[in-house]
DNA sequence: GTCGACATGTAACCAGTTACATGATTAA
DNA sequence: TTAATCATGTAACTGGTTACATGTCGAC
């Protein structure tokens, strides 16, 4: 008898096994996580879909539930991975499928039909990206000495890694805001 | 009496106001065109899409529709620009309200998880990442040089510009990409 | 004679969002 | 007393995908 059938889940599912093999969570705690960490590479979601998706997991038996009882605080439920979890986690990991990442800019499709604006307002649209960006990369340089300053309980290697990612792909943007805008000023 | 309301559209429908303002074009011409162009930096619809789009805004009164009759060819229906669709499209590019990019890379989803990983397998898949950006460098660096080679007909400024981003990110991807195997070969 | 380009569309599906709903505790 | 944090969920909606459906022409 072949195992239950395991449908192949959307990889949301495989970012929310991924957080809980750092620690069993809760759907709140997933939320504030996700935003921290992932979101800065991938996406965070909305809490409404991180409920419905650790009902699904539960269900296809990738994690356990315990619900636990606080009188300061309300109830929560506390998820953690299966051996079936961390299975499939590291069988998704470890796949040999590549997925393109993808990259959607709406600042670059306004400058693509750039013909139809006023060159004053895309220019500044350029200026309030680089505005961004440089905030943005602050915040990943912050977090990057965070992480070189952490104890020895815990490997930084891979979060070392998305963090660095993350400052390269900030930089291009910071470069290509201010080509772009020296570009646009010295047209007539 | 007030003008129809106008229900804000998604970024979709001006991404097609958009390449419609080049020039009028039929749902295919238009998937054509789009996965040549904003795909690179934004996105690419589905072709249903792309129907259902057209749809709405013919209703929205923002493009008109002609029939074309061909005898060696299917019969077409080429959609242009209304002065109302003009003006709609031009009101977007130069809106102030600025809009964060979005990056979703699942190797850096993976590399995250990189503890659950084999550590051969994250290496192989850093790999192919490498190749296929070198291949997408490129391909944009052949598109810039096009570009470059264009006749004084058309005003490549903006579409150069998306290049060149396409170009500075597909960069900080191959950085990225040969530091992370660089450092991950490098473990114990 | 088969494949790819041309050309448009429908149907079924699902991933994901926002808004709504509830309610306790704690700090300003 | 007002707002933020903790905590979980439902309902309504839409954006977008894939698969299916149809049919001609020209090139190999």
């Amino acid at each position: 008898m072949p195992p239950a059938p395991l449908a192949d889940l959307p990889q949301t599912s495989f970012a929310i096994l991924g957080m809980l093999s750092f620690e069993p969570m809760s759907g709140y705690d997933l939320k504030q996580f996700a935003d921290k960490s992932i979101s800065h590479f991938y996406w965070s979601p909305a809490k409404s879909q991180i409920y419905t998706e650790l009902r699904r997991l539960k269900k296809a038996g990738l994690v356990t539930e315990e619900h636990i009882e606080q009188d300061a605080r309300p109830d929560k439920r506390v998820y953690a991975l299966t051996p079936e979890g961390n299975r499939r986690l590291s069988e998704w990991v470890d796949s040999a499928d590549f997925e393109q990442h993808m990259f959607k800019s709406n600042v670059m499709l306004r400058v693509f039909f750039g013909k139809s604006a006023n060159q004053k307002s895309l220019i500044e649209l350029l200026r309030h990206n680089l505005t961004f960006e440089r905030e943005q990369l602050a915040e990943l340089e912050a977090m990057e000495q965070q992480c070189l300053a952490s104890g020895p309980n815990y490997d930084p290697t891979f979060t070392l890694l998305t963090i660095r990612g993350g400052i390269e792909f900030t930089k291009a943007s910071i470069r290509w805001s201010e080509e772009s805008i020296k570009s646009l000023e010295s047209r007539v």
